[in-house]
DNA sequence: CATTATACTGTATAAATATATAGTATATTT
DNA sequence: AAATATACTATATATTTATACAGTATAATG
């Protein structure tokens, strides 16, 4: 991280002040009315020293569309999605199978994660996995074998342990004798990733 | 406050995930791409649904000017102590029984608790209790048959079921076959229930 | 049975906003 | 001495965005 300037520090503060009072960042319009700049270029070249120093980041295009880079975790809570185990498709973040959202500090998990699953089943019940239990899902394609997945094989989406047997060959092994292994020629089945586990909670 | 339609509640919780991935809220048209709505007015008509209710406050003619309230549940945060299952001696918030600390959302599980235990042994396993998973305790004296518990038997401290069976007789009752279950006349043998379970985290 | 709330599509537009361009001036670095 | 970063004013404009208006349809309410 870079060295901030005196001014830029307060383009800074400001973005952060705006953002607690109102809830959403600033325009250049604003930070002008804020710290008395009379045109939006004073704003606008703050605004592009921050970002080229990484302080903030800048979406191009959108209308009040910056975000404070805070890398250091500081307690920060996060909404995390619910999601369920729709039959059908994926686990999307966009649509309706969002069942509600779970507060929860940043870093909790040794991993980052994206999601909460709401687990179906007790397919992973000897991996401690029960009905109903809420998994944080990272979003990666980066498996390991004996990771546990949340894999989608044509349409249908299972939580299971990964196993690639041989290069073609996948196994996706349930955590429970009364289920038995399902094995992905990947040449043949369309097998689709979502993320794997990087952590549980379980409400009780 | 008004009860929520659940359209309503995934607009909602629409525009706290968006907040969350970009740090600015959503525009109208932003809210039909995560929702598949083929018309901004859905969007707005639900907006002002929501802010009539109190859900939300919307800055008007301000782009992006929505923000979510909540007065209530401000997410509070606290640490919470992680305590090992010391083999002799109950459980204790004495610095040398504590882990570390974790920080964790108040009102995380639908009871609150007191302390992380950190789970020894594979006792609970078919409960979906695995080795060094967290047991959010909280510290009770009031157990109903089938909770599962925190006690101590002679300074030796076990979770189990709970079970009383008669006035002076209570089963600890392991989830795993190769345990077999504890009997406890209560007149003859001191125990002592340290708290019951209320939610469990695994980091893997 | 009329009214209101919910839940949408589709089109239009004024206002809000990001962002480029053209300058001026000072301090710092190479 | 030239280049670069900082720190501004001023103007212009294409795009983004909020928001109104016109419909359709269904369920709930009084």
């Amino acid at each position: 991280m870079k060295d901030i300037t005196p001014q830029q520090q307060k383009v800074l503060d400001c973005i952060q002040v705006y953002i607690n009072k109102t809830g959403f960042p600033p325009t250049r319009a604003d930070i002008c009315r804020e710290l008395g700049f009379k045109s939006p270029n004073s704003a606008e070249t703050h605004l592009r020293a921050l970002e080229k120093k990484d302080f903030i980041s800048i979406e191009s295009g959108a209308s009040r569309g910056i975000s404070i880079n805070n890398p250091e975790i500081k307690h920060e809570a996060n909404e995390y999605p619910i999601v369920g185990l729709v039959a059908a498709g994926s686990p999307t973040l966009a649509s309706e199978n969002v069942e509600k959202v779970l507060n929860c500090p940043k870093g909790f998990f040794e991993s980052d994660f994206d999601y909460f699953l709401r687990v179906r089943g007790l397919s992973m019940k000897d991996a401690g996995i029960m009905e109903d239990d809420l998994i944080a899902v990272k979003k990666t394609q980066e498996i390991k074998n004996g990771d546990i997945v949340i894999a989608r094989i044509e349409d249908e989406v299972t939580v299971k342990y990964f196993q690639r047997s041989a290069p073609n060959i996948v196994h996706l092994k349930p955590a429970n004798e009364d289920f038995s292994d399902i094995e992905v020629n990947l040449e043949e089945t369309e097998l689709y990733i979502e993320g794997k586990s990087v952590g549980l909670i379980r409400e009780n």
